[in-house]
DNA sequence: TTTCCTTTGAAGCTA
DNA sequence: TAGCTTCAAAGGAAA
């Protein structure tokens, strides 16, 4: 796998991942290294994605199906099979998908969300990618952002990629697709495309110390509570003053890592290329899309990744991911661990009650 | 209704 | 420091 290496003197240790990025010249040894590797997994991608325009049975839907056909990708490749997907995917991204990588990313839309006054930002001469109506988010001059960086601006695309019947934007064309909007527009953004609106609904317990709304602030109810809640707020909208009657200590989320922000991108278009549903297939075809990008690709998204945990450490200086431990509930892997228990005490067990080790095989050594 | 699955990466903890 | 666990998103499937 293309790891990464970290080593990084950021403060904030994220930009280890970037390093390897720095130099062409040695970036071009590396791919030149990693050839092999690299082409495999490029392999990997084309038969994967072969196999999901192969499955376009009923049957893929089946998570066997799913893990037949991970035997099956390192059999199966040739050239044509991946133009043939270049030309699905160039139709694609001019139709229900367009793929400007991080153009839409989260952070963009932060600065209008988070401006006091609600206006827009005049000295900004940033893409304001969402939202522009209401302004700059505070934290924005902490992000050294350029637009080149941030928005691409993607020149390859089509200039009616807006166009598309059934999408609606409310922001034209500065509402780049780092996210694709599904039909019927707000209403069904992501939950993390709705950081903005979500961030403005929340009430004081979703309200960040300094008064700064942020979408990683959810209501804190168990389970898929951050789901229930982002898709009520569209429907309900007095869900605001249900939860001040019901204050809940909010939870803060997770920065999203760079596989995260690549998967919230890239998931609509997996979806658009085969008729899987299941999210845990779609993720194993994002997994492999992930090895298959080159480093140059990757290092969009961790730079994005970086960045993302930079403003989160900002607005939550004092935040730790051990915050959120024991949100979730022990898995049933755990627990059918617990049961065959015997080896070594997990390191974990004194912070999590009755946690016994419990070495997770990849897939493939599985 | 809740949990699992499945992926990668970051962070936290223990030995 | 190594090795391990948990969580982050997503949504259908299974319990």
């Amino acid at each position: 796998m293309p790891q990464l290496n970290g080593g990084g003197g950021d403060d904030l240790g994220a930009n280890d991942e970037m390093i390897p990025f720095k130099h062409e010249g040695e970036q071009d040894e590396k791919i030149q290294e990693n050839a092999f590797t690299e082409r495999d997994l490029a392999d990997l991608k084309s038969s994967l994605v072969n196999e999901s325009e192969i499955n376009q049975s009923p049957n893929v839907t089946a998570p066997g199906a799913v893990r037949r056909g991970q035997q099956g990708y390192q059999r199966v490749y040739s050239d044509k099979h991946r133009d043939a997907l270049d030309e699905v995917s160039k139709h694609q991204d001019g139709g229900l998908y367009k793929a400007p990588a991080y153009s839409g990313y989260p952070f963009l839309m932060l600065p209008d969300a988070y401006l006091p006054n609600g206006s827009m930002s005049p000295s900004s001469n940033k893409v304001s990618v969402v939202q522009q109506s209401h302004g700059m988010h505070p934290l924005t001059p902490l992000l050294p952002y350029s637009n080149d960086h941030l928005n691409p601006s993607p020149a390859h695309l089509p200039a009616d990629i807006n166009q598309k019947p059934g999408i609606h934007r409310h922001q034209s064309q500065d509402l780049s697709g780092f996210y694709s909007l599904p039909p019927g527009g707000v209403g069904q953004i992501p939950p993390s495309m709705g950081w903005f609106s979500h961030s403005l609904m929340l009430g004081p317990s979703g309200m960040h110390p300094t008064g700064i709304p942020h979408p990683a602030i959810v209501p804190s109810t168990g389970k898929h509570e951050h789901d229930q809640y982002d898709r009520n707020m569209y429907s309900k909208p007095h869900q605001q003053a249900k939860q001040e009657k019901e204050p809940k200590k909010p939870v803060i989320k997770k920065p999203l890592n760079a596989f995260m922000l690549y998967m919230k991108e890239m998931r609509a278009k997996v979806i658009a290329e085969c008729t899987l549903k299941e999210s845990a297939a779609i993720n194993q075809i994002l997994g492999r899309k992930w090895h298959a990008l080159t480093r140059e690709e990757q290092a969009k998204y961790y730079e994005l990744a970086r960045k993302e945990r930079q403003l989160h450490m900002q607005l939550y200086p004092s935040w730790s991911a051990r915050d959120n431990y024991g949100k979730k509930k022990r898995r049933k892997r755990e627990k059918q661990q617990d049961s065959n228990s015997g080896g070594k005490r997990n390191a974990f067990a004194s912070f999590k009650e009755d946690a016994v080790p419990a070495p997770i095989l990849p897939m493939e050594v599985l």
